[in-house]
DNA sequence: TGAATGGGCACTAAATAGATGCTATATTCT
DNA sequence: AGAATATAGCATCTATTTAGTGCCCATTCA
């Protein structure tokens, strides 16, 4: 349908809290805290974002997760991609096999499509995300030092 | 998933298909023939951008459906507006509520992209995406007359 | 009249996404 | 050591959306 899932969303906004926050680790506990969303959730969206080595990850108290690299070096489109795959506007859009391939006569079309919303997915960082949210006045990326 | 539906898909197809027939009328056994497709599927399809005014019907034998417009002048927008509600990238990106934009940090930057999504979807034309079909070597638009 | 062709509705099935439970493991503090 | 805090892993269940189909009606034309 053309829409970002929630765990994209949930990841995005708990990144973006994290990149503004400024503290060094932030935990789940936190983040629900703030933002309203199902704790399990995003806990299983961070885990996969910690997997991807987008956050780090230290347990025990004053634990949380951290980023790794500077809120203006992380595109929407290496998020996305992690939390939901990818980020093919159409099947065949990135490699994967479509039956209708052969006589699909709109592939080449979708495809120069796909690679535009792709782009803009790749050319929007994490601290233009922030940036606009709340307290998203000072530049996030200098910040998160 | 950030993906076109197959709704889009098909509806997709069979306009450029028609765009490029240059035949007034295609029936939807003509296009099923051609496109390896579920026949009822697609008759839903077209019925819905006949609704939409998109194509223009005709029953009997000879009928069909013709498109109203020069395929240049028919963005990719439209369409999927038409087929699968609309193209909003979040919920909240085309007026629809969301329970979370009270305490949502992101709905800002989202609604940014959201934005550049849809101008490439308003960008791009039915007739771009013909000319790149199978038989796509001439001008749709000039054809179609 | 009969064949071709779209129109309308309701329904089932499959795929995706959303949400949660439970237990294990690591870390810190007392 | 033991309690408290936090993430890790895995399985599962439910809800929503998407895909696909059946059946009959209306229109047009030869
Ligand atoms: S564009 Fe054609 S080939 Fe690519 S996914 Fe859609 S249908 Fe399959
Ligand atoms: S961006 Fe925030 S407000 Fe908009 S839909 Fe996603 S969650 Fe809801």
């Amino acid at each position: 349908m053309l829409r970002l899932t929630k765990r994209s969303e949930y990841g995005l906004m708990a990144l973006a809290f994290m990149a503004q926050s400024g503290q060094s680790y932030t935990s789940v506990r936190e983040i629900v805290a703030k933002l309203r969303i199902p704790r399990r959730l995003l806990a299983e969206v961070l885990k996969d974002l910690s997997r991807a080595e987008i956050v780090e990850a230290v347990r025990g108290p004053g634990g949380g997760y951290r980023l790794t690299s500077p809120a203006d070096q992380l595109s929407l489109a290496r998020i996305v991609e992690i939390l939901e795959g990818s980020v093919a506007v159409a099947k065949c859009a990135d490699g994967s096999s479509c039956d209708l391939s052969p006589s699909c006569t709109i592939q080449e079309g979708i495809n120069l499509v796909a690679q535009r919303v792709k782009s803009v997915l790749d050319d929007f960082t994490l601290a233009q995300l922030a940036d606009r949210g709340p307290q998203g006045s000072q530049s996030v990326h200098e910040v998160a030092v």
